[in-house]
DNA sequence: CTCCACTCGTTCGCTCCCAAACGATATCCT
DNA sequence: AGGATATCGTTTGGGAGCGAACGAGTGGAG
C-alpha cells in the first residue's frame, strides 16, 4: 500500500535536508529545488495511485490506458507515434496499451491508405461513451484532491509547472 | 520517446477544455483542477524520464531503485514495510527492487532478531558511497529543471503540492 | 497451552515501461 | 529505375508496479 511517502508534514524533508547537508556539504546543495521537485513526484505518485483505485477501478482501466483513451477522445483519430508522444509513453509501450484497449473494444486501429507504415488509432463509439461518463467522475476527483487550494492557487500551481515543462523541453538535448 | 505530452504551450490543454466543455457541459466541469492536476502528472512523467536517462543512466539505476536507496541513505536501516511506504511502492514491489539492489551490493538485508517475520534493509558502504556521488548530480539536475523559477516560486510550488498531499492523506478512506 | 486472528515478507499473474533490434515501407539520390 | 537511407510500428528482454493468495511467525483469548 503506497500511502505515498508517508508523512507530508515535512518531517521527512527536514530530515532529508539535515542528512544531505551533513553528507554533501552546504554548498552544492539546493534545498528549494529538492523540495519543489520531490513534492511533484510525491503528489503524482500518490494521486495516480488514488485515481486508479477510485474512479478507474470500476472501469478496469489502468492510468495509462485512461490517458491514451483521453487523448483520443480530445483529439480524435491520431497516428501511433503522435498518440504515444501525447500520452507521454514510448511507441513500444503504446503497442501493448492499444492492444489491451482494442481487446476491450474501446479503440479501433486502421492503417493509413497512402503511407502503409502508419497506423491510425481512434476511440470507438463505446470508448467515447465510456470517457463521457468516466471523465466526469475523474474531474470531480481532481477537484476533490485540490479542494484546499483556491482557484488562484491552482492557477499559480499550474503556471509554475508549465514553466518547468517549458524548461524540460528546452533542455531536451 | 516520451517527450512528455508534446507541447507545453497550453495548446493541448485549451483543446481539451473546449472538447470537455462540449461533451460534458459547462457545469460539472472544473477546468482549474484539470490544469493543476494534469500538469503535475506531465511534469512528473517528463522529469522522471529525464532523470533516468541523464544522471541515473551511468549508475544503471531505475528511478525507483534510486528512490529506495535514497530513503535508506537518509533514514538508515528500515523495516521492509516502512521502507515501502516511504518510497511510495507496495511491499510486493519492494521485494523485487531490494533483490536488484542487493545483487549489485548496494543494500543489505537481515532479519530482526526478536520478531522473525521482520526484514531490515540498510544501504551498504558501497550504497552510501554511491549515493554521495550520485545525489550531488541529482540535485544539480533538480536545480537545472527548475532554473526558471525563483526561490520564492519554488517554495510556493512546494507549498501548494504539500497542501494537496495533506488532502490526499485525509481523503485516504 | 492451545487455537485463532493478525501481521510480516514473498510469490504469482498480469500490465506497464523502456531500449534496442527488426521487418516493412517510403523517399531521396544519382 | 534502383540502391542507400530514413521512418514507421512491432517484438523482445528485463525491471517495475499492483492485487491477491500464501506460508511463516506472533500474540491474545479462553
Amino acid at each position: 500500500m503506497p500511502t505515498g511517502f508517508s508523512s507530508s508534514d515535512g518531517t521527512d524533508l527536514l530530515r532529508a535536508e539535515e542528512t544531505v547537508r551533513a553528507r554533501i556539504g552546504e554548498h552544492d546543495f539546493d534545498f528549494a529545488s529538492l523540495a519543489a521537485v520531490s513534492n511533484v513526484f510525491r503528489v503524482a505518485n500518490t494521486a495516480k495511485y488514488r485515481f486508479e483505485r477510485s474512479v478507474l477501478r470500476p472501469y478496469d482501466l489502468s492510468f495509462t490506458a485512461f490517458t491514451v483513451l483521453w487523448v483520443l477522445w480530445i483529439w480524435g483519430e491520431l497516428e501511433s507515434r503522435h498518440l504515444a508522444a501525447e500520452a507521454g509513453i514510448t511507441k513500444g509501450t503504446l503497442t501493448g496499451v492499444v492492444k489491451t484497449l482494442e481487446r476491450r473494444g474501446l479503440v479501433e486501429r486502421r492503417s493509413h491508405s497512402a503511407d502503409r507504415r502508419l497506423v491510425l488509432v481512434a476511440a470507438s463509439g463505446d470508448g467515447a461513451a465510456t470517457m463521457e461518463r468516466l471523465y466526469s467522475e475523474f474531474n470531480r476527483e481532481e477537484a476533490r484532491i485540490t479542494q484546499h487550494l483556491s482557484a488562484a492557487e491552482k492557477q499559480e500551481l499550474a503556471h509554475h509547472l508549465r514553466t518547468i515543462l517549458r524548461t524540460l523541453e528546452l533542455l531536451d538535448d
